[in-house]
DNA sequence: CGCCGAAAGTGGTATATGCCACTAATTGAT
DNA sequence: ATCAATTAGTGGCATATACCACTTTCGGCG
């Protein structure tokens, strides 16, 4: 046997971006925990900064998140009023999001936190090697990913 | 501004991360979806399978998980009967696990469905830009990242 | 205008994960 | 042998995410 697994490596390339962002997720979540947000609830408040009054399927599309994963996501940051929802104007189907002002100030707080961490990561592993690493992350998250044709036996 | 947001990525590293995360666990638990496993769920009766009867400390480490996290997330396994536990012979503090025969069959099934996925994925990033992506991934998973002490003023 | 199919969200349910407080079992030092 | 410190897990609580079944709106068609 040349081949022994290594207990924590695997080949499964879903297997190990999972445990890598779990790694990872502590790292920055820890670098956020002062502010009292999560990494995933910085990246979506970012998110709808940077957004412009999103609609949540705007939002969804761009995180790549499910609308409903997206929407009970959302709920803890309305409830603690970083964010509020309105109706579109040409589309009441359409809810939009944005951040109130003591949202912007949290998200303003979160950056500098956020700054640490990202300084710091990239200070270990290089800002090259992470940007690249992301574009490739990109480049994945971009794909056309399908399951091929279940060919019904026939 | 050359450097506009374009909506959908990031700098962060970890949000990136997260991002390609939910799109490739997606489709791999599609690809799973006929076992009636979760991608996590599968990497998960691997890991135990390879790992010999490993203690839950042992899987936890080698995922990078929380203990706690991993109690639970081996709940719906054991209620479904795929895994067992049982107490270690010389540490009554330790609890080891190991698959059932159901398990190990479930595992047999669920490792076919995985190759699709895995073959599918690597079809289309490519072989060797896979095992790159995953080789900086558990590169990244191992570094030994550390919030810079935060200086107590003085 | 009235109806049908598409589009956008909501709520429920289930798994995924993490932190914290707490219990049980071990180990080490005296 | 005894007791403090450490180690391994558990349970509770909160967020993260997904899928599915619905409900509300729209948009287009006859």
């Amino acid at each position: 046997m040349t081949d022994v697994q290594e207990p924590g490596f695997s080949r499964c390339n879903n297997a190990t971006l999972r445990r890598t962002a779990r790694r990872l997720g502590r790292f920055y979540d820890d670098a956020l925990a002062p502010s009292g947000l999560k990494g995933t609830q910085f990246g979506l408040l970012f998110q709808i900064s940077v957004g412009g009054e999103p609609a949540m399927g705007a939002i969804a599309e761009a995180l790549i998140m499910d609308l409903s994963a997206l929407g009970h996501t959302l709920k803890p940051l309305v409830r603690d009023g970083y964010v509020e929802t309105f109706a579109d104007k040409d589309d009441r189907r359409v809810k939009r999001v944005r951040l109130t002002p003591t949202g912007q100030a949290k998200l303003d707080e979160a950056i500098k936190l956020w700054s640490v961490a990202q300084r710091q990561f990239e200070a270990m592993i290089g800002a090259e090697q992470a940007a690249k690493l992301r574009a490739t992350l990109d480049e994945v998250a971009a794909l056309n990913l399908e399951l091929p044709a279940a060919t019904p036996s026939s």
